[in-house]
DNA sequence: ATTTTTATGTCAATAGTGCTGACATAAATC
DNA sequence: GATTTATGTCAGCACTATTGACATAAAAAT
């Protein structure tokens, strides 16, 4: 048997296992919880982009999650059912469905987030950072170089889309 | 329409959003490789762990990934015929079959993990850190409590969690 | 005004990965 | 000898994703 690939081979193989692992207990928070309603992390992913991004239309947020339509609907549809995503139509497109979160989705978008913040902040904190410069940083930098495209507001600085409901 | 939930209800809803679009960039090159094979990400993190640990047990193995012997099997049989890991009965307890990558396994790993060492190398040296101490830290304390139980060697000293406290 | 394209939806089949439950075997242990 | 342990397998189910085909209504182009 010869020697493993080992860090001498893969530089940064102890932060690919790392963020392996991190990524995991980071996903398992929200996991517990969506179970709990009956839905998976789809549903998750679709709410949270709706809340993002009030009022996207279907092929918006076909772009953002990256999936089919197809692959989209069934999610779609179960919140829709449930009351935790409405739609209206498009005001100048009358085929287009623009999403919105309801009370009760961003009640659940609350929910779902509240335990990864505070994981977020509590790592900042005990790594000794006083603010999420670095680490904010870091991640821009890991994206594809297309991959910003779909950041609603990384920092602060919103671009939310909302028209005049 | 109420106002979507934002960074002041859910302080690190930004950075939640980065790690989400960073992770799938991250997971996307390895993901590509693994369909040219005819393997998913299931092989991947199992090729890995086996290389991480060669010799390792199924028992270990399943506990490491936190998955059932059930969903383990259909993968590691496929990576076994494929001639990426090999078995060897256990030495004091012949019941057990040990785990090891192979050469072509170590070889397959080394292509999956070379474009993630990469883009993690990239990211350090773009957001100007000299090193891995800030980002690793950050996210060793983003794993649940007992999450490093799991981390072989995290810089390349196989040896236990290095910084005494 | 008619044709074409677009936005969306739906049906059907398939793949990958996970789960639970049940049962089987061989080896270790009591 | 009886029981527990390590592993494997069969069967069925759930969730998320895919591709392909077809349908409808509305916008856009001709």
């Amino acid at each position: 048997m010869a020697d493993p690939i080992s860090v001498s081979d893969v530089p940064q193989l102890a932060n690919i296992e790392l963020l392996f692992f991190a990524y995991r207990d980071f996903t398992a928070d929200p996991d517990r919880i969506l179970n709990a309603y009956g839905f998976g992390r789809a549903h998750h992913r679709t709410l949270y982009f709706i809340n993002r991004k009030p009022g996207l239309n279907v092929a918006e947020l076909i772009g953002i999650l990256g999936i089919t339509k197809q692959s989209l609907s069934r999610v779609l549809r179960q919140l829709i059912i449930s009351g935790h995503v409405s739609q209206l139509e498009g005001h100048s497109d009358r085929r287009q469905r623009l999403l919105f979160p309801t009370r009760k989705g961003r009640q659940l978008i609350l929910e779902l987030s509240r335990p990864q913040s505070r994981r977020i902040d509590r790592a900042l904190k005990n790594s000794g950072m006083a603010d999420d410069t670095v680490i904010s940083r870091f991640m821009r930098e890991m994206l594809n170089p297309d991959g910003a495209q779909h950041l609603a507001s990384a920092a602060g600085a919103d671009s939310t889309v909302e028209g005049g409901e």
